[in-house]
DNA sequence: CTGAAAGCGCTAACAC
DNA sequence: GTGTTAGCGCTTTCAG
């Protein structure tokens, strides 16, 4: 069963000594290893049984090095504490778990300037492609990424001008989408509740959307309620309670996030408001979370794992060698009533 | 302003096209650009000048070969839907943040198999530390991590004999001390739920230490409940109805995870059970989300974020070159009573 | 303070 | 099928 192999060397182990080891020229071994070219049956073994006799893990620093091609995928998010990040991620490992690729993330909390620093610091490993979180950058950020030749995806947002392939929503459309579909339930005195993050550009652009649609009828917000830090839900319960207080003729809620917006679901069922006869709400994302409720939260798909599996998509195509550059994926978020939003059955 | 950079290169650039462009050698370009021995201010400010006119971004590849120093931690999780990994590696990320490291992720789906291919991936990049959640792995695995001169933490689990550091908690204590305050607020007809896996053997311990506490009190689990897959609170409602349903006579309920005990808790609210006089409930972990909850479900704090901070922390260390090697820490979970486990006042 | 020479461990590109 | 020869782009080491 077990071989004893032989004592655990203290200069870790190179090509050379499987080389030596199994009498297979240098070259060959590399082949064998790499399952590349044609090797007989009878070498491969040796060489093989050389490998794990010593227990050889080959170097790929310096494979990478020789052949220039690096099987690291960068991605850059902004934060790991928000699920949706985390969700994007999954589905870029998911695409990957096939091929060759590693994701390496990057987080930059929000700051440009901590996003130049990690995407800096990924180029530097020359990475098979960049998955990067949203479409504002810093204008070296950008051109960092105009100047490099691996392929670079934006994500999460379509609303401007990507630097090479983008996948995502477009924020404006979906706040504009989100409006409609709550001036078309007859809601009209509309509170608005969001985070308070100045660099949070799809939050800013769904609101711009959906202000913007609210000006066409006539209508605009009559509220707002700003959160920063602690527990998203519970924040949703305490701004709920604000904002109602506050403005008692509310009859609609739009958070800019599920998570605020299931607390605020749980405080109104709570208080006993009707809804959404009384009072309807609607949140942002389609967080699985959702299912699980006593009420199901008005909300909008976002499809984080989607995105981020068809960007790791791409990325594997160019890496594979396939021409590409400048893709775009836009998914259409889809408004769904829940029991939150829809007062007239159809 | 925009000084029109020179065209972008179609060949990656190197230090020999920086070292040209200032008229520094390219030795002295590289002790620059690393900030590493003297030079004079002007050589230095021409060097800096040079790179940034022609957008240099240096090649860690080749700079990892050279001086066999990779600034990469291997962070090494079962999954990334199951929010405590990522807080895990938030934790990582966060000890890492002032220091040149960078977390690269693999992800297992909870196989050996797929953990072992992660991790000879991993390896194969030498990377400055490998944190890996649990204390079991393949023999094979086991073997690398043993043969690797790059320290090792294993995470969430010190149950069990590791090969190198561990940082984490006693998931069999854990059991215990849950079962404990149950039965010390005077609970007896004990009902669990949990996952369908039987790989995750933290939640197998747990399992253990709870029912190894309860048969000292000469009880046994009286029901249970399992489930796989699906929005965990949902899945928590449903099982929670299959349990009480199937055996009314249950007077707690114990979940492997907050989430799941998070959907009982809600099921039990709206059906108006008197709770905890009629029914005990608690889960475990500890997550943010329980703060906005009608109530507070009883749980374990396991303080994911400080495991992966710590780990970080003594693979930063020993990156550093502090010696080291076997370091233990074991994190001490502490039971949260909330509102739903205790029912004698204090 | 600065430079020249010699690799790091592997693979591309040719020979045989 | 298999081996040989040059590097990949940087840093280490050692001279000046």
């Amino acid at each position: 069963m077990n071989d004893t192999p032989t004592i655990p060397p203290r200069r870790p182990l190179t090509l050379r000594d499987v080389s030596e080891a199994s009498g297979v020229s240098e070259m060959t071994v590399s082949r064998v290893l790499r399952n590349r070219g044609d090797v007989s049956a009878a070498t491969r073994d040796k060489v093989l049984d050389a490998a794990k006799q010593l227990g050889y893990v080959p170097n790929k620093i310096a494979g990478a090095l020789a052949s220039s091609r690096v099987n690291l995928v960068a991605v850059i998010i902004p934060s790991l504490s928000n699920m949706v990040f985390p969700e994007v991620l999954a589905g870029v490992a998911e695409a990957l778990d096939g091929t060759e690729l590693q994701p390496v993330v990057g987080v930059t909390h929000y700051s440009p300037e901590q996003e130049e620093k990690v995407l800096y610091e990924m180029l530097s490993w020359r990475p098979s492609g960049v998955i990067i979180a949203g479409i504002e950058h810093s204008e070296q950020s950008r051109q960092m990424m105009r100047a490099t030749d691996v392929p670079v995806v934006e994500i999460m947002d379509v609303d401007g001008d990507p630097v090479d392939a983008v996948v995502g929503i477009s924020h404006r459309r979906a706040g504009r989408k989100m409006a409609e579909a709550i001036l078309k339930q007859g809601f009209e005195n509309i509170g608005f509740l969001g985070t308070q993050m100045p660099l949070d550009h799809r939050a800013r652009k769904r609101f711009e959307g959906f202000t913007e649609t609210l000006a066409k009828a006539g209508l605009e917000v009559m509220d707002q309620e700003f959160y920063s830090g602690g527990s998203a839900l519970l924040k949703g319960r305490e701004m709920t309670k604000a904002i109602l207080d506050r403005s008692p003729d509310i009859d609609f809620l739009y958070y800019s996030n599920d998570l605020i917006g299931a607390g605020g679901l749980l405080y109104c069922t709570e208080q006993g408001f009707d809804i959404p006869g009384r009072l309807g709400l609607a949140g942002f994302n389609g967080v699985e979370l959702l299912q699980g409720l006593p009420r199901k939260l008005a909300t909008m798909d976002t499809e984080r794992q989607a995105i981020g599996r068809e960007a790791a998509r791409i990325v594997a195509a160019r890496a594979g060698g396939a021409p590409g550059g400048g893709e775009r994926i836009e998914i259409e978020p889809k408004v769904t009533l829940g029991d939150t939003l829809r007062r007239y059955k159809p």
